[in-house]
DNA sequence: ATTTGAATACGAAATAATTCGTACGTAACG
DNA sequence: CGTTACGTACGAATTATTTCGTATTCAAAT
């Protein structure tokens, strides 16, 4: 089983969100940019900690401030999400999760016609 | 706020899951159906009863055995645990979702093809 | 009537996830 | 130098979730 099944938390999933977008980043930059920012700074610090310790994330320790990049490729984790997901809220029916998704606010128009292109592609 | 926003958990999700399929159950119906059925009896119990004190099922006690429905609504349901989903995993794009799940194995010709219609019905 | 089987109730242990305080190091600054 | 600012380390408290054992009730079968 070579592929990592790791599951993260939901709290370790917004910090991966965040090193995925910007590539690598501080404690810091992590703890600012993150949308639950109630939590003190250390909290943030000891999360990123533990993700070292689970292999979520690699870190360069030369200079004293550290810097974190992500280890979890993006795309698989989020496939794995989405089957989980399918499997567990829609009964297996990948359909049913896409309608739900497109039925709902985030859903624009310039979105949609993206999907249609997509599925254009696909067959 | 008149909506619910209340976040089942992992298991609380798979016996909803159940509920909402076969509309009633006993609490041992679901304890049988149930994939993860290495966990003994009370604990499927005792999540039921849980589930029941914070509302996300009701429960007919005029009989011995209990029968159990859900309250929350599946689609509801669904929508926000996709929203969040979508929010959390996909930045916000509702199309990274899609793309994500229809690339997957369990989305079947037929299913595409169902996409396909749905969207020609939302233009 | 007694026993047996299936049910609920419920406390409490085990596990997982989150949060924070405190100690400590080091570099910059006065 | 001493003080301040900012960083990491890490133990430990808190909270959430899952799991299970034991007590008890009740109905059906012996």
């Amino acid at each position: 089983m070579g592929i990592k099944n790791i599951k993260p938390t939901e709290s370790e999933l917004e910090i991966l969100q965040i090193l995925w977008e910007k590539k690598q980043c501080t404690v810091r930059d992590v703890h600012e940019t993150l949308a639950k920012k109630d939590a003190g700074y250390t909290t943030t610090l000891k999360l990123m900690q533990i993700m070292h310790e689970k292999g979520l994330v690699e870190r360069d320790t030369t200079a004293k401030t550290h810097i974190y990049k992500a280890l979890l490729n993006q795309e698989k984790t989020q496939q794995q999400l989405v089957d989980k997901m399918i499997d567990n809220v829609f009964n297996g029916s990948a359909a049913r999760l896409v309608m739900q998704a497109l039925g709902n606010q985030s859903a624009s128009k310039e979105e949609i016609d993206l999907i249609k292109e997509y599925l254009d592609k696909l067959k």
